[in-house]
DNA sequence: AAATATACATAATTTTCTTATGCATAAGAA
DNA sequence: TTCTTATGCATAAGAAAATTATGTATATTT
């Protein structure tokens, strides 16, 4: 993954993101989607991606299917109706997330 | 620190911005300002936290200033010259970050 | 022919956190 | 008055998630 260690921890929830808007996808396409996405700004590392998506697969959260393209291998993945679930899940704790660190570098009072 | 893994990694960047805001703070008094904060979400942990400040100030980051209050300890820390300019560097890190994450969630299309 | 891109995978190590302790004083509740 | 909770620090063991370094193999570009 890119530099900063703030992506740490995120990894899962851009998968699962990524899954549900582009349908099907395999390990080095997501790769250069999220590369595309952020300008280039966020590279995911194979050693990072790929236990991760394993680990999704046996969590149930990911489908398989092994396809051969120009005599290469891709490895589509898909999401689960739990895969779906928990997308959904990992989004909504990613928003809070968002909003509890923009509270914390630009504060609003609350009223009290 | 607190439930969600996406936490990871953005401790001491919000270590830097309390103690860039507030002037000088105590651990224990960032626990309870991150708290009161974020209403509770995000409640960060002795076994981070205390690390996490000696390592910056072993970085030369932090400078500490220990009293005694009420008969009980106080460590203060408060940000050196190079803690301010590296506080500002993490800060940009992290809102780009939130930019990423947030055109990754909610992708806006560039004109291309 | 060599380098780069595509496509997967895993092992060793590092970073960062959680959980579990430990010590000590103050304040509030039973 | 005793017990619990709050205040305040600290460290060690373990888990989780990444980085870095490899490895294999085919396709494409230089």
């Amino acid at each position: 993954m890119a530099n900063s260690k703030l992506y740490k921890g995120s990894l899962n929830t851009i998968i699962l993101k990524l899954l549900d808007e582009g349908e099907k996808m395999y390990g080095y396409e997501i790769t250069q989607k999220v590369k595309e996405i952020t300008k280039g700004e966020l590279k995911i590392t194979e050693g990072a991606l790929y236990p991760a998506l394993h680990k999704l697969e046996a969590e149930g959260l990911l489908d398989v299917e092994v396809k051969k393209v120009d005599n290469r291998l891709r490895k589509y993945y898909k999401l689960t109706d739990q895969g779906v679930r928990e997308k959904t899940n990992r989004l909504a704790e990613l928003e809070e997330f968002i909003r509890n660190m923009e509270q914390l570098v630009n504060p609003k009072w609350s009223i009290n």
